[in-house]
DNA sequence: CCCGCTATTGGACACTTGCGCAATATCGGC
DNA sequence: GCCGATATTGCGCAAGTGTCCAATAGCGGG
């Protein structure tokens, strides 16, 4: 295996870890899966990373942190804050990246047993919230929205979606993608005072009775 | 070992694999530790269920479909609806018992990967929604809710719960279960037209800016 | 050009995993 | 008391696990 510098050599683990996770899940990458994803041997893997809890724990920050960053960079632009909740509310309607959240998945059964990872984890979700319940106070504060509780608001809101996502990618069958995001929107836009339809995402009817799965 | 019956020995492994998972997670619940839990051999558990799939969802279902019927018998005994919905937002914080909602979350994580722990999981939490939605249209038949899609609300109402309770149980610190109980309560509230504070649960303050954690 | 630093190897180690199977023990019915 | 059915054993198998480490190979600075 070409000789790299340490940087792009943890960089390229990182990656590799990714690609495994993205097809096993996360509680199941192995070192040696890893290794032969990079074509190295596996003996490397443990040059750069303590531990595989820590391997792991890279891998997920990676993606999940990059997902923030993007939608960080969408509240920016967008400075309609009804705007950002409403690309914040489609952001968790990925088609045929079902993936990324099952990662998230896997990340919060493994929690409980690998520390590392469940930093990342915590870390990462409270990011989230925080965006939001920025997002949320900005709108308050422009008239758009109307929330005594911005930082409730911004986690049941997180909650909802994180929910009914849980719901449409652990069982496919339970609820469909359109009736999460016509619901989240729901809940969204009664939670900021709202009126209905106002969050509604492309994709998703925003009636009252959507079409039970 | 003491030779059993077909149907009693079943139930001793049940149990058992139950115990060991609810000390090392569904998904490193193993042939060996479930046999020396119930200190037989590990070949008997192969002798009753085909696969350990099988036995991790028959013991996932154990506890899961205790606690879904416990809550169905409250269902029965409370007539009123409201008190209904706030015995199953309480049911959500049996403290000290995380390790039930631990599961819940290895389920949901395991479920892409085990086909009889998929099939456990999602017909449990779709027979939650359905108690949920029953109460919610038996409330709104009393004229105590008020609610456009009851199918749409027990989702929304699960989904919030869930969402903030698996934040309780992965990342302990961000949110605390008063936080928990005094969000999800408000956002049932909000959902089924109640005054605020209606579905208070005890522990939890109902206010609108509760401590963060 | 060479040498030292270090990236990289590849296998050893001590376990653990799910599953299968021949042998054995133990029960209930006669 | 015997006997057939079957519950139970205990080990074998092939594969996989994380971690560690002595040996090797290859690059950059002198």
């Amino acid at each position: 295996m070409a000789r790299m510098s340490a940087e792009r050599r943890r960089d390229a683990i990182v990656d590799a870890a990714l690609s495994v996770a993205r097809r096993k899940g996360l509680a199941a990458t192995t070192v040696r899966d890893v290794a032969a994803e990079m074509g190295s041997s596996s003996g490397l893997i443990h040059h750069y990373f303590e531990t595989m809890d820590d391997v792991v724990a890279a891998a997920f920050e990676r993606v999940a942190g990059r997902d923030l960053v993007e939608t960080e960079a969408l509240l920016q632009d967008a400075g309609n804050p009804t705007a950002v909740v409403r690309g914040f509310l489609s952001s968790y309607a990925p088609v045929g990246e079902d993936w990324a959240f099952q990662l998230w998945l896997d990340a919060w059964a493994e929690a409980a047993r690998r520390p590392a990872l469940r930093e990342v984890s915590s870390r990462l979700n409270r990011a989230w919230a925080a965006m939001l319940e920025r997002a949320i106070r900005d709108g308050v504060a422009h008239g758009e929205f109307r929330s005594p509780d911005p930082a409730g608001a911004a986690w049941r809101i997180l909650s909802v979606v994180d929910g009914l996502a849980l719901q449409v990618v652990a069982h496919q069958t339970i609820v469909d993608r359109s009736d999460m995001l016509a619901w989240a929107s729901l809940a969204a836009e009664r939670e900021l005072g709202l009126a209905p339809g106002t969050l509604a995402v492309d994709g998703a009817s925003n009636g009252a009775t959507p079409p039970r799965a």
